[in-house]
DNA sequence: GTCTATACTACGATAGAC
DNA sequence: GTCTATCGTAGTATAGAC
């Protein structure tokens, strides 16, 4: 042991990814315009001047956000993508219930407190789309989108181009509106708060909607 | 005429609701935080200072901005709700119908270019809510939610309380996710720009899939 | 009721010490 | 690589003329 001692907060959780965590939160809650370099440095404990020298800027601050939330997303995810897609090419996982592990998924996300921190990024992404989304979409979305759509497409043969992924992005809408939709959705379930009940409330809702639309007699 | 001809162009459009226009547009597009109200009076022809006299200041406005923009969806979508309710109550509407009559009329609503200017603040709103969210969900949100819930509730008598309420959110959520998730929607459909034909086409995929839904057996 | 002018605070970027 | 100090700009609010 030679090299000197590192600094170990500083190794398990450097300056840039503090600052990243920060970022996050910061642009959700306030957006690109509203969120502060000042008040993203002092969270994470940081000068202001390391987002220059990390990022060069704010904006390049932004872009990177926007991979670090994606990272998070594909960590939970493409797993459960990579999952899916084996078992229906080993033929031991039928169509729609690929298509249900793949929704559910993503509704475990959505309904989790987690996913709070990014949601505000990315609907304010969604309404005027920039770099930032190009990232998301590539990283995260496509690959979801895409196999989601090549499984509705067999359990629902009646269904194909254009229609087949209109139908398509209509299911993955439900899933989406649990978060884009937070506030109206606790208003309509009259809660305050999701509890485990009101999730797997959700969940089965989702479910049974789902399996309505695909074993449709087409 | 003994009165003094007033200016026509500000009777017809007169400081107030300039501003509120421009205020729905710059709070949309860049959050409370940053939009400013230079650029708001700016674009609304006024001095900074009309905001503070018409509204008590930034936070006055952005209230003034949320009811603005429930008025204009109050206009569209209440004699809708009365339509489908008069009509289901005169027994000349089917229960079915009535749902897909008001989900029509909120996704020709999501799918015209004109909700873009506010979709942005109510889906910032819907993430963090305030009071600007409470006045919105009171004036169009809430009565078309419970009208639905209604109807539902006659064309699919196996459900009933919270989990009747989660089969409707699933639901509206479809056409939420038309502008929420708009950016996401485009990439999925394979285009740049909506036009009349992927508009008809997002109508009859959640046209069917609702009817999937509410016609299936419990 | 709407304007101009101004006070005060907070912003992003950068220079330069260590 | 991270810090402190500082520059120029842009933010909200307000006072006071008309």
């Amino acid at each position: 042991m030679t090299k000197p001692e590192p600094n170990l907060a500083a190794e398990i959780d450097p300056v840039r990814k503090r600052i990243l965590d920060a970022a996050v939160v910061q642009f959700s809650d306030r957006g690109y315009e509203g969120a502060s370099t000042r008040a993203i440095a002092q969270v994470a404990g940081a000068a202001m001047s390391s987002i220059t020298y990390q990022f060069g800027g704010k904006h390049g601050l932004y872009l990177a956000t926007a991979d670090h939330i994606g990272d998070q997303i594909a960590g939970f995810m493409h797993p459960r993508l990579d999952a899916a897609r084996t078992a229906v090419r080993n033929g031991t996982l039928p169509h729609v219930e690929a298509v249900l592990m793949i929704l559910g998924g993503m509704a475990e996300m959505m309904l989790d407190d987690r996913s709070q921190k990014w949601a505000g990024f990315i609907v304010r992404e969604q309404q005027e789309p920039g770099e930032a989304f190009d990232r998301l979409y590539e990283q995260v979305m496509e690959p979801m989108a895409e196999l989601m759509i090549e499984l509705i497409g067999v359990a629902r043969p009646d269904l194909s181009g254009k229609r087949l992924r209109a139908i398509a992005m209509s299911l993955v809408g439900q899933v989406i509106a649990l978060r884009a939709a937070r506030a109206a959705m606790l208003r309509i379930l009259d809660i305050e708060k999701l509890d485990a009940a009101e999730r797997n409330l959700l969940r089965e809702a989702l479910q049974a909607n789902v399996r309505a639309v695909l074993e449709m007699k087409g």
